[in-house]
RNA sequence: GGGGAAGUACUCAAGUGGCUCAAGAGGCGCCCCUGCUAAGGGCGUAGGUCGCGAAAGCGGCGCGAGGGUUCGAAUCCCUCCUUCUCCGCCA
């Protein structure tokens, strides 16, 4: 959500600004109306509720002198008429309002580069040799079949397409992974590890921004009005929602591992095959809440955290800026890191950084106070994901295979393997 | 799932329709007194948000949330949420 009072003031500046998103941006011109009927609605209503109060304790005065203050009540009646109906059109007014304020993007920062599409995404740094293979390298579907680590035949059987089954030492590479990336995390930069709820009601999907927007993204529970969880920013954030931080303790910085759920309605057919798209999969995500002239600093920071991740198990990858089209609703500015998928030949995505400067503050009202008495301020709010298991399961798989139809694990996973070096 | 009780400011807490547009206490802040400490005394303490305003300031809202009744609601009524508790069920 982004400050009324800045959209007031330069609204034709802040319009050009979300322009370059490419999004329709219909809706927004509704605003300056709105805005103004509102606070034309809160003068006249005001000014009447301030008699009101007057006059009520007048009334109560000339009771209390057993005074006869018939006319005065019956003057007062109307007045109260007059702001029900004031009242009623201010609420449908805010209604409005909110709809649309609720439905604009964030503004992207001025690193961001202009884009129309993904293509305009601008690759900052790429890490790692890319594996060379003198035979015929396996998709990491039919490695983890082969192998008996991945079974997504009895998944669909079991549940439906895009579910799988770990097995054996594919279900150990799992929860190695996930342990190695909490460790790594809150023991050598400094994260607290969180384990939140997978579920979470409509305010918390809203205050991170993918409600209203987004509902069909995500699996509701009817009958609580629950949602499951796509990612633990959405709990982790949602943390500290209509809460005053004390500005000494900034940043705070939280791991939390979670199984995430995403409908991926509207990627029929895409990524049909594998770990990479799942309704179901694993994520250990990063979230940090810092003073705002200090997010930016803190996005590279969360960035280099995440790569550290593919650096210690030695897969190569590449760091994209992404550009203005690409930056989803919610963010000012934001890194992908992709990881090298050989046998697609290409990047795939594993981690997004994001820096969502104040937009998912102001939605869940986050505050801190510089100092005792201050007056509140927004945090800034950041998250990355430390990184995408599943994908990082499948990048293992792909690119340490071997001829002969094993798998090497990268050392520092080892301990968490048993002592084991090499699955066949 | 069923029955009870409760949600008031940083904390505790009084308050059953109008001098409560929230008493009192603790805590916190400032000050006084005391050589220091302890003890004591005085003053302050609703934060936040919205609107108008260049500002000073003025005004609206606020007792879990949202509605309703009323000239007037912390107080009465309805719906919902949360906590505690008893019963049932349960890993």
């Amino acid at each position: 959500m982004l400050d009324i009072k800045l959209l007031r003031a330069n609204f034709d500046e802040v319009k050009e600004r979300l322009a370059k998103r490419g999004e329709d941006l219909s809706e927004l011109d509704k605003f300056v109306g709105l805005d103004e009927k509102r606070r034309e609605l809160i003068a006249k209503v005001e000014v009447l509720k301030a008699e009101r109060n007057e006059v009520s304790q007048k009334v109560a005065e000339m009771k209390r002198n057993k005074e006869n203050a018939d006319d005065t009540i019956a003057r007062m009646r109307e007045v109260g008429d007059e702001i029900k109906t004031l009242d009623e059109q201010l609420h449908q007014v805010e209604e409005d309002l909110n709809y649309v304020i609720m439905r604009i993007p964030n503004i992207p920062h001025e690193s961001v580069p202009v884009g129309d599409s993904e293509d305009d995404n601008v690759e900052v740094r790429t890490w790692g040799e890319k594996p060379e293979f003198a035979f015929e390298p396996k998709p990491h579907w039919e490695i983890g079949t082969d192998l008996n680590l991945l079974d997504f035949e009895r998944a669909a059987k079991v549940t439906g397409s895009r579910f799988v089954f770990y097995r054996g030492l594919g279900a150990r590479l799992e929860r190695a992974l996930i342990s190695f990336m909490l460790d790594l995390h809150s023991e050598e930069h400094g994260y607290e590890e969180m384990l939140p709820p997978y579920l979470v009601n409509r305010t918390s999907l809203t205050g991170t921004g993918q409600l209203p927007k987004f509902e069909e993204d995500a699996f509701l529970v009817e009958e609580e009005d629950y949602f499951l969880i796509p990612t633990s920013e959405v709990p982790v954030t949602n943390y500290y929602r209509d809460e005053i931080l004390d500005g000494a303790q900034l940043p705070v910085a939280f791991t939390a591992y979670s199984t995430n759920f995403r409908s991926e309605a509207g990627s029929a057919g895409r990524d049909t095959r594998g770990l990479i798209r799942q309704h179901q999969f694993n994520k250990v995500e990063l979230v940090r809440f810092v003073k705002p002239e200090e997010s930016y600093d803190e996005l590279e920071k969360l960035t280099g955290h995440a790569e550290k991740v593919l650096r210690l198990l030695g897969l190569p990858y590449r760091v994209l800026k992404m550009c203005t089209a690409d930056l989803g609703f919610t963010a000012a500015k934001k890194y992908d890191l992709e990881v090298w998928i050989p046998t697609q030949d290409t990047y795939r995505e594993i981690s997004s950084c994001s820096n969502f400067e104040d937009f998912q503050a102001r939605r869940a009202g986050i505050r801190f106070r510089r100092e005792q008495g201050a007056k509140p301020e927004f945090v800034h709010t950041l998250n990355g994901s430390g990184l995408a298991v599943g994908r990082t399961v499948a990048a293992i798989l792909e690119n340490f295979q071997q001829e002969d139809g094993s798998v090497v694990i990268p050392e520092v996973l080892r301990p968490y393997m048993g002592g084991k070096e090499i699955i066949r």
